[in-house]
Parts: C-alpha cells; structure tokens; sequence
RNA sequence: GGCGCCAUAGCCAAGUGGUAAGGCCAAGGUCUGCAAAACCUUCAUUCCCCGGUUCGAAUCCGGGUGGCGCCUCCA
C-alpha cells in the first residue's frame, strides 16, 4: 500500500485538500440521516452510501472511523404522517427507523457507530439552545427562538453567499416577528395536539437545524473531520449549523464539507413535489441491491447522476460479470488437481485502486480497476498455469475489494435448497447423457427465474 | 438578480497540459450434448461550437450555444 495521502474535495473552499484528521489516525465524521417518516429513496441512498462508501474506504486505509448519523424523528411531516395514519409521531418513527436498518442492509450500508434521534438529544439541544440565547446569538419571538444571522459574522461562508444577497434574494421567507428575514428557528412553540417538550422558553420542540449541531456536540466534541450530506443541505441546513455551532463554540464546526450530487429520474429532477421519488424498498424487488449500489458508486460521487431502467439493466448485466468470474475462481479451487504455485503479486491493481480513491472518493476509476481485475481473472481462468495459490490471489484480492465496495454477494436464502436439489438431479442427468430430462429440469428453473453455466469444474447458478 | 455545476462513442462514465480508463450494447470468435449462459477479441484520429495561449489542449484563457442545481421542506 502505498503512503500517498487522501485528498478530497471540501465544499468550504471549493478546493480538493489533504486529509489532515484533528486526531492522527482517527476520523470523526457525522452525515445526515433521514426524516423517518417514510421509506427512504432512492436519492437518500445516494447520500447514505456515498459516506458509507467514505467510510469503508477510511477504514481500508487504516483510520479508525467514529461515525454518527442521524435520525430525524420529530418534525412536520411525521406530525402529518401520524395524523394520517392516526397513531403518534413515536410510533411512526419507530417503524421507519426499523425499516431504514432494513433497507439500509439490502443495499450494503453499514450502521453508523451512533444513531441518534433529536428525542433522546433533547437536553443538550435545550441547553445548546439556551446557551445560543446566554451569548446573545440568539432571541425569543412569541414563544419561538430564533437564531440572530447577522450576528455570526461569517454567516454564508459554506453556500458563499453573502447576508446582503441571501436577504435580497426573493425566496427567502418574509416573516415579521422574525429581526431578519435569514434568521431561522431554533425552537418551536407547540401548537395544540403537537409533541412537546418543556424548555425555558415554554413548551416546544426543536427547529430543523439544531439537532445535528447538538448530536455533533455531543457524540463528536467540538469539531469533526467531515461533515457530510446531500448537495441540496448546503443551504440552508448546514450554514445554519456551522452558525450555531461556531457561534457557541468558537472553533469551526467541521475541517471538511463534503456534498454528494443528485440524483434524477429519467432526467428530470426527482422531488416530493413531482411525486417521482422511488424508495429503495420497492427498487430492491425489481433489480439486484447490489446492482443498484454498483449504480451509485459507478460515477464519482460529486457527480449528478440519472436513474433509468436502462442503466439499471447495464449494472445487472455489470455485476452479473463480476459475481462469474468470482464463482469460476471459486469453482476452480474446489478441483483436486491443482498445483500449488505461488501467489501472485497483485500491487499494481492495488496501487491504482488506492490511487483513484485517494483522489476524491474516485469509485468511477476504482470500478474500472476492479473490471480490470475481473479481465485479468477471467484470462487467467482460461491460461493453462492455473494454480491453487494463483486462484487464492484472486480470490483474497476479489474477496477485500468486494467488501471495500460493499458489494459483496448476500445470502437469499428462501429457496435454496431446492434450486440446489434440483441442479445436482439435472447434473445426474447430464451425466447419465439423459439430456431431455436436464433440459427439462432447466427449463424447469429458468421458470423459476435461475439460469445455470455449466463449467468443466461443475454447474454454477445464479437468479435474476 | 446572486452563488455554483455540467456538456466525452448508440447508452452509462473516467480523464483537468503530453496524445481518449472501465461498464452496457453491437459484431466476430472460443467453449459447450445443446445453450438464453460464460470467456476472448474488435468497437471515439476524437472529446458542444468559435477564437486564443502552448512544441503540444478534451484538459488552460476569452466568447458563444445547450442543459442543470441552490437561493423555499428536500440527499
């Protein structure tokens, strides 16, 4: 491996900078999470495995990695959503928060180190909100307190936008009681049959923005390495945090921003407005997890990217190519014949790997190295020096990428052992030369949506 | 109006000064009892247009055209 150091792109200035952590060897990095009051989508899993992805790769690369995400489960629309479905805002959470760790599993997200939920960060987030008010930061309007914009002088830093413009800007909210049309609420007063929570300022619940900045606060300290999130939480979510936060802390919140890029649908721009949004629930019924995965990080991650049924077929056919040459090696290492040889000295694909990740999180150049690795495998497999520990060299370096990717292949269990039952009868078969009766039995499959290969070292199966 | 992004083959997508990665599709071939499978090979003299800088530009500069995002809940 070499020493190089990792470079990525920090959305405060603009600018690719080295990764220089606050702590040697440790990276302290927090991402937005969900509002869980539904499935999430498909441009939530962008973000989710985006920093997953960051994340395996710190790993990979040595760092211990504290991460925190998330959970937004008191707010509007799960206030909505519970009337809606005439149960309480907990109970809703509850539910989407256990189908977020479904869904995030099906798609090779790893669970954060902590998952907070603003309910049980509401002590620090009063207290972060009282000591905004202390210093003068912040101020109490009809029961609700707001954050004084003006007052942090660096406000606009991260969206580089100046007060002067944001306040002229024409889609800023006008609302009166507030000092400055920028200034954004902390706490919210309850209205009649809302959740609530005692506070100095009367009954209430927190505003959108001070949640990550306590959370932060409280599992991370004072500042963190990266801070990551959507494109589209620059503003006004995460200049809102760096006011608040730095405003109470004085020291900056985060040394590293970093924004994924969005995603459309059929090219147009996927919003709750439109109605186009489609959840990871229902993707994974109809294409591979796994190939939705390979879709996400198949461009570099700043990148917009467009969702179609055409680019999904592309990533099914894609991994259809990695997963056989990884079960032909596998296959090849279950014959008795092999010589033991010697391994093979993988590092140039390895140094190009590290070198394309080093880059900004490059996982469009690092697929493209895992491709030439599958190439390089599939030649081999093909060569006439095939050996034990050649097979294993492959295998081990398929093995560590896989999971670097999160691509690695999941047990679907359900009907296993019946394809298996009935692959080894048409095996029998075709050993017997009975080629109606497997042909038969193949057909039989393909019903059941399982193709079969027949290789000189035994039938491999895969679905759909 | 302010801030910012993008334009590379039929499709997707890297490449930001040294002569176009990778995937899908397609064509040809190998293997196979057969095979829809698997594998191999081939597939952009050219990077939206016009100027300029340079020995050299998809890459830098100027201008133009087209598309998009944020400024409002949103990954």
């Amino acid at each position: 491996m070499n020493n190089l150091a990792i470079r990525l792109y920090n959305s405060l200035t603009g600018k690719k900078e080295t990764l220089e952590t606050i702590e040697p060897g440790v990276v302290k990095m927090y991402s937005c999470g969900p509002t869980v009051y539904n499935f999430f989508h498909i441009g939530n899993a962008r973000a989710f495995v985006t920093f997953d992805m960051i994340r395996r790769y710190l790993k990979y690369r040595g760092y211990e990695v504290k991460f925190v995400q998330n959970f937004t489960d008191v707010d509007d629309k799960l206030i909505n959503k519970a009337n809606e479905l005439k149960t309480t805002v907990e109970a809703v959470a509850n539910r989407f928060i256990e189908e977020y760790f479904i869904d995030a599993k099906t798609i090779g997200i790893e669970e954060a180190d902590v998952h907070p939920r603003v309910t049980g960060t509401m002590e620090e987030i009063i207290a972060f909100i009282d000591g905004l008010v202390q210093t003068g930061y912040a101020y109490v309007a009809g029961g609700d307190v707001l954050f004084e914009t003006p007052k942090f002088k660096e406000y606009g830093k991260l969206s580089k936008q100046s007060l002067d413009e944001l306040l002229s800007g024409s889609r800023v909210e006008v609302s009166d009681y507030k000092r400055h049309a920028t200034d954004f609420v902390l706490w919210k007063a309850a209205k009649p049959g809302e959740p609530w929570w005692d506070s100095p300022w009367g009954k209430g619940r927190p505003g959108w923005h001070i949640e990550c900045s306590a959370m932060i606060h409280k599992h991370l300290g004072d500042h963190i390495d990266i801070h990551g999130g959507g494109h589209d939480l620059i503003f006004p979510h995460h200049e809102n945090e760096i006011a608040q936060s730095e405003s109470l802390l004085g020291e900056p919140l985060a040394r590293y921003f970093m924004h994924n890029g969005y995603i459309n649908i059929n090219n147009e721009k996927m919003s709750k407005s439109l109605g186009n949004s489609i959840n990871v629930r229902d993707l994974a019924k109809k294409y591979d997890p796994r190939a939705l995965r390979l879709f996400l990080i198949s461009a570099q991650y700043r990148n917009p990217i467009n969702f179609s049924d055409d680019v999904m077929q592309q990533m099914m056919a894609a991994m259809q190519r990695i997963d056989a040459s990884y079960e032909h090696v596998v296959l090849r290492l279950k014959s008795p014949y092999l010589p033991e040889g010697e391994a093979i000295d993988l590092s140039d694909f390895e140094n190009r790997l590290v070198e394309a990740m080093d880059d900004d999180f490059n996982s469009a150049i690092a697929t493209g190295v895992l491709f030439d690795l599958v190439r390089e495998i599939n030649l081999y497999l093909r060569s006439d020096e095939i050996t034990r520990k050649g097979l294993l060299s492959y295998k081990e370096k398929l093995d560590s990428w896989l999971e670097l990717y999160g691509l690695e292949q999941q047990e679907r269990a359900s009907d296993k052992e019946e394809i298996e039952r009935l692959v080894a009868e048409r095996t029998q078969a075709r050993l017997a030369r009975n080629f109606a009766k497997s042909d038969e039995i193949r057909d039989e499959l393909i019903k059941m949506g399982v193709h079969v290969e027949d290789t000189a070292q035994g039938t491999r199966w895969w679905r759909d």
